[in-house]
DNA sequence: TAATAGCATGAGAACGATTGCAGGAGGTAA
DNA sequence: TTACCTCCTGCAATCGTTCTCATGCTATTA
């Protein structure tokens, strides 16, 4: 790298003293307006940015922050967490801080991330929809390095996440208002969400006076596969469904190939709703009804949490349970219409 | 932060001084390996960890990479980002650096990004698909910061980007040899690759001895309304295409709709070609066939290419032109055939 | 006039590492 | 014994900031 200007520079320029500088720099009003001027006049000149590294070093602070990536190699293409990403970076504009991305590799699928960071400077964490037991929340939360988790949840972190169970449960509440008794469900993984989902789905039951029915219910993992699968064998019971409710638009549209390849139509003979709103709702024929997450939201306000967390350590814990948004598109219709 | 441990614990508790400390850690043989056990034990014993910004600051090298993405709020979503992204992480791995996401807000759509990046420490710079005359990047080819463009070119920087040219034409003798003599073409935005595109068309035609026909040759703008609306009026002609060759898939599947919306079976009836190999591909019905650009591939070879410079100033210029992958799926097919 | 307060400034010690240089210990050769 | 070389180690300067403290100046008040 070329010599660039450093403090020393401007200061013996300027004829003051690089502590003066500094307070021109960081706008103390400890400055007489007539140096400022002078001082100011030669870091223009000079093209004089302070080092950030060595600001960092003196005031133990980086402003960088890090967003901690779950080691699948395409994880980066997930709809979920490219736009958490897309919101994170557009509230990260409001802020003098910059976001790095890191993707561990030592990652364990029951116990998560390694705890230790490598010592890459960081003031702060965003961590994407960690395992329930991550060895690396674990230790954070004993740690007094802030962190915001998306998409999960902590007694002590902050974190911010989708109401799962009121968004399934207003899913099968509109369902049931349009007219549909039999609902099917096929739920995702094992883990918090999925129990959350299940949960709403039967406090909509409940809420609109109809019965639980386990025949009714199945899981899936979140594959298309899976959900052709199981939406084949929700459609074999001799009290098949009317809609098949699935708890994310991947296995609803495997669901959609079900249907077609059983003959049903969708949406007339069988509805489907999905759940993300991902981009491939809309690819979709017909196109999905689903519910949509604000991911975008939920990045933008991890980074406002994070950012004020990092700028006040003792902020007592906040959290937020986002509503999820129902999308009605054309896979799903009133029972008997036409 | 809690206070954490520096090397002067570790050289008190080892009885040794920093300077031999600090060839512990960096591996240095002067050291006697008696001493050498001893510092190492203590290092383990406080869980030390050397403080990277202090390192950067007296190196001058911060380890961490900077990846400029465009002002768009969705660019993250963008599929070829995605894949990049997933490529660049992947090949990080290899090596002790981090990479920050800068996503500028002061761009202009005719100058690109502003020329100045704030000052936050980076050792390298990967620029995806920047203009022709972006500013930065001119500013860049100037300056000593190593940098790697990605999908696009210089005389200077380092960069990898398609072979557009022989992707196109390899289409369009792959259509020829499926017995299709008339061939339209949608093609993107001005700018290089449009012009790169164009030209693989007209060279595959003559290739393929066959005449060049402007009334098949229409401009989009990469938008799948856009495509459908091309897509219209090449097939309004008399002499309508047999197939059409979209410059990304969005247009492709737009072109899809205006078929079946004009009666055309696809691919009886008429063959449709795409370029990407974005997931709409595999979504859209029938599936569509594409040109596959190795993203992956090229965020890790930017990887590699920016990482090798970073650790040597004075490499010479390095260049790639990867080549496309013809994808073959439902909609395009020998003409005549059912 | 003397005491006090407030403002503007500079000197210099941090922050936590790396590294050039000097020097001591020990070995070998003349 | 002396000279010289090799191996190991520590001292102290350095990277570019920030920030505490001391100091000198001016204005205000009794």
């Amino acid at each position: 790298m070329m010599k660039t200007h450093s403090i020393k520079d401007v200061a013996r320029i300027a004829k003051v003293s690089t502590a003066t500088v500094s307070r021109v720099i960081n706008n103390s009003n400890l400055v007489d307006s007539w140096t400022r001027d002078r001082v100011l006049k030669v870091i223009k000149k000079l093209d004089y940015h302070p080092n950030l590294v060595a600001r960092s070093l003196i005031r133990g602070k980086s402003n960088l922050l890090t967003l901690i990536v779950p080691p699948e190699p395409n994880f980066f293409s997930a709809f979920y967490f490219r736009q958490i990403l897309c919101g994170i970076s557009h509230s990260l504009s409001k802020y003098p801080y910059r976001m790095m991305i890191y993707q561990p590799e030592g990652y364990d699928p029951k116990l998560g991330y390694p705890p230790h960071l490598d010592g890459f400077p960081m003031d702060g964490i965003f961590v994407i929809a960690p395992l329930l037991e991550d060895r690396l929340v674990k230790h954070l939360e004993k740690e007094k390095t802030p962190v915001v988790l998306i998409n999960a949840r902590s007694h002590v972190l902050d974190w911010i996440d989708l109401d799962n169970v009121s968004s399934a449960r207003e899913v099968v509440l509109a369902l049931s208002k349009m007219g549909h008794t039999r609902i099917g469900f096929i739920n995702g993984l094992e883990g918090y969400n999925a129990n959350a989902r299940l949960e709403g789905y039967k406090l909509g039951l409940e809420k609109s006076g109809l019965s639980y029915d386990p025949q009714l219910v199945t899981n899936g993992d979140y594959s298309l596969e899976k959900g052709f699968t199981a939406a084949k064998k929700l459609l074999s019971h001799s009290r098949k469904p009317t809609v098949i409710f699935a708890a994310n638009d991947l296995m609803a549209i495997g669901a959609i190939r079900a249907a077609h390849e059983l003959g049903f139509s969708v949406p007339r003979e069988l509805s489907i709703f999905g759940f993300d709103d991902s981009d491939a709702a809309t690819l979709s024929q017909p196109q999905l009804s689903t519910v949509r997450q604000p991911f975008f939201e939920m990045g933008e306000r991890a980074t406002d949490f994070l950012v004020s967390r990092v700028e006040n350590l003792k902020l007592p814990q906040k959290t937020i349970e986002l509503p999820g948004q129902l999308v009605f598109r054309q896979s799903s219709k009133e029972k008997g219409k036409n």
